[in-house]
DNA sequence: ACTACCGCATGACAGATGTCATGGGGGGCG
DNA sequence: CGCCCCCCATGACATCTGTCATGCGGTAGT
């Protein structure tokens, strides 16, 4: 071991965030040198401290794990970069792996793979849960547009088709063709359906 | 100190589970005995290891948290109960009392709080945080019956009044009539919405 | 230039959803 | 016993939602 790997750790339950500080803490090769609780602080964290691994998990407020991963990779391309998330859904590991992610973690994962896949990614591998990778390759690219997806999201929260139609600045027509569109390309038969599928499949 | 406490660990994402063990693993006076990733688990892990306190995640499979909490209440009621959760709900707060919980936690506390908690229990104290007892008064009991909440459960993933009335043995009719009533008494104008709410609440 | 797709819109229609009035059967409580 | 609430149901009505045909302007790719 020449010098221990200098990790930044991002993760907004404080209490899973120092649980997962001190497990790292185990280890004598690893150090945690910097913690987050919000996307947006994830890039001036990482130029501070210079780390040499991230690890993100992706729902966080601020911006999503996997935005703080494309602003990383942008920025310090040398930064190897671990993305860490409750939920397995393929769309979530395309879009990692399209924001530059190295590694790509599930926590139900068993901890021991943590620690693993900091070290793993910094001697240049990459690592995937091949389940999830077949599955994310299955399952083929988002078939949403932009538009879709962003009246889908609105949508979610149980609003109208006049409001979603003022908040968006649109017609009604237009709202409710545009969700026609969304139902139809996920095989569903109602705009609850397709947001809950959408989710799951991580298009949202 | 006379001996160390005992700890049961119920969590089901492992990561998170480990990290936690690890993070109450540096405390002197705390070790955890058992772990187990499933509520319906809890209560054998229990019996088997003598545990002075049980820590309990209200998200698992099997049985959540909350049910494990009273059948631990009602079997073991020596043994201390520490509920710990994602989600801030009120209404989560109140059932997990009524479960019998000496301490509710939610993960975006400091870590720091979870072994004083588990401190603080055994010495007969109970640990709930001010701002989400406030919260929980202030929102008053579940106004759903028990009918309401079922059929509001059922219609989350957005299957049809057909569907609904099929599964559940009902006319279509009375399935618009109790969602009619839910969505009136949580005052909200359609059923995504009342699903929405009730869940924010922990309702469902 | 032609084609294809996207964003946006309108109008018309069928079917789903939400509301209301009404009523029967049951349990609990004063 | 009367009253209230819950569970279940029906029918009628108004509104919301989803579908389809059609059209226009813009942008990209071949």
């Amino acid at each position: 071991m020449t010098r221990t790997i200098k990790v930044l750790l991002a993760e907004d339950q404080s209490m899973v965030r120092e649980a997962l500080a001190a497990l790292l803490g185990l280890e004598d090769d690893i150090e945690v040198v910097a913690q987050v609780a919000r996307g947006d602080e994830v890039l001036a964290a990482a130029r501070a401290h210079a780390v040499d691994v991230a690890l993100l998990d992706i729902e966080m407020p601020g911006a999503t794990g996997i935005e703080a991963a494309a602003q990383l990779h942008g920025e310090l391309p040398e930064l190897k970069l671990v993305v860490l998330t409750t939920f397995g859904r393929p769309g979530y590991l395309r879009s990692a792996m399209e924001a530059g992610a190295d590694a790509f973690l599930v926590k139900d994962a068993p901890a021991a793979q943590l620690a693993e896949a900091v070290r793993k990614v910094l001697a240049g591998e990459r690592v995937i849960d091949p389940t999830l990778a077949a599955a994310a390759l299955a399952e083929g690219a988002n078939p949403l547009t932009d538009r879709e997806r962003e009246i889908l999201r609105a949508a979610a929260d149980g609003s109208t088709n006049a409001e979603l139609a003022a908040t968006l600045h649109l017609s009604q027509g237009t709202v409710r063709n545009y969700l026609s569109t969304a139902i139809q390309k996920l095989a569903v038969r109602n705009r609850a359906e397709a947001v809950r599928i959408a989710r799951e499949k991580g298009w949202l």
